[in-house]
DNA sequence: CGCCTGCTTGACCTCGCTCAAGGCCCGTGG
DNA sequence: CCACGGGCCTTGAGCGAGGTCAAGCAGGCG
């Protein structure tokens, strides 16, 4: 009944992610999202001296409490923003894919209010908040888009909000699972209905708020009702709109439509 | 047994809220909570027209979807950011109190992702989005004191995201309740361990996603174990470390310590 | 005076948690 | 080649935090 298959594929986002042309600058793949740039733009973006590193499965990047003097864009894998109750419970606050990235308010705030953990083995393209602040401030629009990209996820953050404060279990998980393969689709990096998305199912528990027997229990109701498969770390959505119906789920809050310029 | 109190009080920062010289600049007071302003600056700021106007209780201030153009900031009383779900219900996803600017992420994402609510009759300074981002524009440091104020809006929905997603009623009551004293403190509008808090019982359930009948429980738990009061439409701890012990609070996420100048 | 809003209380129910055990697949080492 | 161990998924049984429904109460206001 339950089909078998290999834990933790290949990995997101790989064959050469996001661009054409070699390696595109991490800053002008996430900037180019919302700004038509200018030469001139793209050439300051590209300045910004980037330093790649590989980082294992469920390796912690930063920690709470650090002040890091470098902030990361992930290009690819899967990253998470978690936080550490006082009964040593964790809650996944965020989620981060290729072309995130997640500790950009980092860079403003000095301090991290949680930890960055590596999900899967992931590619990550570190740069100097010290370049990336000189940027800001020579470049103003784009200032204002790395200011809009930290307002979106905040804007995702509020969903989570009411993601966990007023969803039933099945409704949290079809709403994650919408929200993922919305974001993963405008980063070019859905086929079809269906991405990679390689985390356990007691990741999913700590992103919605559920413990992973009822996680493992939701799924089986979601897969019976042919809406989705989540199996060898694929989400594959059967029928999006069923799917989005079941978790009171409206793309609003990505603000992924045509591009505000201003 | 129980005291009873007239609702809805007074209200919240009235006396003179945010300064010592007649009315300062509403930018001005957000802008210097984290920034020594050069007097460049400060005209800078006060340049920007504002156009004061009062709420009532319950008044909705701006709806999902809007495209508003102008933003305001909170001079007196308290609004909330919320989102209604498929079933009708309401989760509140910000509170904000005197000093701080509800909808300034609407000047760089253009579209409002949730409702804006007035709980309390409120004061309000709307600022033109044309004169904000021209400032930002103008005014690099401004720009990026701004940003900040957003990423710690951010960090806060993060806490709320670990608060509805891990803990207990009674936590999260808890943490909510050391939250706004907080934060109420940050602004001056504290003495001593008290502070108007002129929220409903029904308004906390749905900030923190329990039923009003819990959270009516929970208060009397809360009260029972003599480490709050809440009547009157005001918050009153009795003993903040165990009240804080309780919620699992830790203000680190509300990035209020000495101002980290660039 | 009567209504409306907000607080309080009781009884019952259910969603989701906890505890516990077993199974499958894979990697490792003898 | 096989034995062993460790993730991860699955399933069952019992329980408990919190929801729902319903009613009553107190105070403010027209």
């Amino acid at each position: 009944m339950t089909e078998r298959v290999p834990v933790r594929p290949p990995g997101i986002g790989t064959p050469g992610a996001s661009g054409a042309s070699g390696l595109p600058h991490p800053l002008v793949g996430l900037l180019s999202r919302s700004l038509r740039l200018t030469d001139e733009e793209r050439a300051a973006a590209q300045a910004v001296r980037v330093r790649v590193r590989e980082v294992a499965a469920d390796e912690p990047i930063l920690r709470e409490g650090d002040r890091p003097s470098r902030c990361f864009a992930v290009l690819a894998g899967l990253t998470c923003m978690s936080k550490v109750v006082g009964t040593g419970a964790r809650q996944i606050v965020a989620l981060h894919l290729p072309g995130d990235m997640p500790d950009l308010h980092g860079t403003q705030l000095g301090r991290l209010d949680g930890d960055i953990w590596a999900v899967t083995a992931s590619t990550l393209a570190f740069m100097g908040h010290a370049a990336v602040l000189q940027l800001c401030a020579q470049q103003p629009r784009l200032a204002a888009a790395l200011w809009r990209a930290t307002l979106v996820d905040a804007a995702i953050h509020r969903e989570w909000v009411v993601n966990l404060g007023q969803r039933l279990a099945v409704q949290r998980i079809a709403h994650l699972f919408c929200e993922v393969l919305a974001r993963m689709e405008a980063m070019g990096l859905a086929s079809g209905d269906a991405c990679a998305f390689p985390v356990t199912q007691g990741d999913l528990g700590e992103a919605t708020g559920l413990s992973l027997v009822h996680v493992n229990r939701t799924l089986q109701e979601l897969r019976q009702a042919g809406l989705v498969s989540f199996e060898g770390g694929r989400l594959t959505v059967h029928d999006r709109a069923a799917l989005a119906e079941r978790g009171d789920f409206d793309p609003a809050y990505l603000f992924l439509g045509p591009r505000a310029e201003a």
